[in-house]
DNA sequence: AACTTGGATGTAAACGTTTACCATGAAGAT
DNA sequence: ATCTTCATGGTAAACGTTTACATCCAAGTT
């Protein structure tokens, strides 16, 4: 019923190695048959089975990616990243997101053997030891944002602690001194991370140090908001708030808000990621910005690397620095009024290029 | 290097026939000789290889997603609707975004073949004719959102029409009479039905009709940007503004706020979408609430059973309803203040389902 | 005229599975 | 004791490609 490379010779008269050359470009084919071929090609709709060419090719331009949960503006904007450089190396994606637990996410990292070419492993749930365990060892894999020092696998991370430190350099430069933070999961490694930048940054830069400023919450907005709750409960209060991520600085906000509290008047707010979305809440939102698609983007390229070398390539740890970006919600001197900003303009924001000790960079 | 059937039959003693057994559950295959193969299988960390097992079943357990750009919260819940659908049903998700032209996107296609076992498409470029001339007839294909009215091939989409028509009736039950309408791309079908639905629902419904109060625009916020500022020119003022997305409501908004109209007091305003960014703008965004995630599920599953059946199924065209929900942006009666919501209640909105004529369901 | 070269094409093996079919032998039925 | 039956497991073909190798033949070289 479909038709395969066998109707296409028999159709054309030839043999199936000499249509295989025409499709692929292969030298040596007189000019009168690669016309033939091609125009049979297309009147009979032929399109090559990727499956038996990957069969004995053992090349599938495919990359399989996995990633905890397929959810807010993070996640597209890192498949955005990914996929764009996948498609200007001639690659596919293979993606599958959210995985309840690790045996799960075991099987389908299973399922992807002799599927893809590689991978890109993002997931709480899956640790080196698991890779090794569940995975032939000539696969190349590229870790991202993992709390693994694994030698054997290549890991691409943000800068949570340089992020974090930056933010609170900045808070401290405004005037404020007594800070609070709003984490994520302490059993998140990006969560552990911005909270000792947090801290190391208030020690090294001789903030109000007072564990009770210290709230744990989920990374989500509703998260934020009860933590902001229990903020506007805290004596003496504090006068500004760094929260992990800018879904719980939205909730914080609305909680403020609720509350009559002005931000950033009454109390600053920093938040981390930089989604899109925080320009546009009131006040605009300054945050630590993540170049999130460069992110996905960088982890492809380096995945090519090991594919291209077939996994025998060194190993590398990188670290993607991040970028604070200042508006109006931590009240940094005459900026913004709280209105939204003209999207049209360049962003009307301060931006600060830190190194992973949250110091200045030229 | 890596280990085949063939290298695990060998170990045990056994055929390869026997292994393929034991690995697919299959029956009559004795205890000890099961225990046997299956450990082996986990000490040389043996994975079948997918691409020879499709090549003889003629599966792959994948399916193939093409959208026209992998951006915004639009796509991700799109995408995480299909991916935990697709789980649910064991296969995974071959994904393909922004394809710069025709070529390229009917050269993704082509790709696909042998890779996956079906395709769902949400891609303007790409019509039926196109799909007739670069695949199989026998690949089953869902179309996302798309003009097409192919008799061949299932399709999806969202009641656009319903949703502006909700929009404007709401907006005349409030009490506004002269109503703008922001609007995407001419070209692009979504766009259309939208406009449809407002003009319609204007004349219907008796409120003012006024081509001067058209505007046409992109949906990206900057678009909507610009829409606002020539909205403030208009003599007389409209009461109210339909952005035909969110995207293009918060850019009008923006541009509101600077020329210091207050909304909703000056202006009213609604989107389309239902952003999860809409509830935290100031004022919160009345909006067409679209289940994203439902109706790529819903794709999934009509692509299911058009594989299970061949392709040999009855072709249906569906249209998914949509939910007014209205928030502080619009004026309604007695609702919100501006304030941030709290996001860990119900959402504090009135929502209205309405059938395609936008008339209120039971 | 014999020999070499190389372009065009065909033959067949290989890739790693699944599965239809067949062979074996033990247990139960007569 | 012979015949069935059935559980177990082996043999080999098939899936749709690519590609190493062989073959053929025309054209050029000596």
């Amino acid at each position: 019923m479909t038709v395969t490379i066998k109707d296409l010779a028999r159709e054309a008269g030839v043999s199936v190695a000499t249509v295989s050359r025409v499709l692929n470009g292969r030298a040596s084919v007189s000019a009168a048959t690669r016309e033939r071929v091609l125009a049979l090609a297309a009147g009979l709709r032929y399109v090559p089975h990727g499956a038996a060419r990957s069969l004995v090719t053992t090349k599938t331009s495919t990359i399989g990616v996995l990633l905890p949960d397929i959810y807010g503006e993070f996640f597209s904007e890192l498949i955005r990243g990914i996929d764009l450089a996948a498609r200007r190396h001639g690659y596919h994606l293979l993606v599958s997101g959210s995985h309840s637990d690790r045996a799960e996410a075991a099987a389908v990292l299973q399922a992807t053997r002799g599927r893809v070419d590689g991978l890109i492993v993002m997931s709480p749930e899956i640790d080196g030891d698991t890779l090794r365990a569940t995975l032939p060892s000539s696969l190349p894999i590229v870790l991202l944002n993992s709390p693994n020092r694994d030698q054997e696998y290549d890991s691409i991370r943000i800068d949570n602690y340089g992020g974090a430190f930056a933010m609170i350099r900045h808070f401290v430069e405004v005037g404020y001194r007594r800070i609070a933070h709003v984490g994520g999961p302490a059993s998140n490694h990006d969560s552990r991370e911005r909270l000792r930048g947090y801290r190391e940054a208030l020690g090294a830069l001789g903030a109000e140090i007072d564990p009770a400023l210290e709230i744990e919450a989920d990374f989500s907005e509703a998260g934020g908001y009860q933590a902001g709750r229990r903020l506007l409960a805290i004596q003496p209060p504090p006068r500004a708030v760094f929260a992990a991520n800018d879904a719980m600085a939205i909730g914080v906000l609305c909680a403020l808000g609720e509350a009559g509290v002005r931000v950033p008047e009454d109390m600053a707010l920093g938040g981390f990621d930089d989604i899109p979305t925080a320009r546009y809440v009131a006040p605009p939102l300054t945050s630590v910005h993540v170049s999130i698609d460069t992110l996905g983007a960088r982890a492809l390229e380096r995945l090519l690397i090991a594919i291209d070398l077939k996994n025998r390539h060194e190993r590398m740890r990188e670290v993607l620095p991040t970028t604070l970006v200042v508006r109006a919600s931590c009240g940094a001197p005459a900026r913004g009024t709280g209105a939204h900003r003209n999207p049209t303009e360049a962003p009307s924001v301060s931006c600060v290029d830190t190194d992973s000790q949250g110091r200045r960079r030229p």
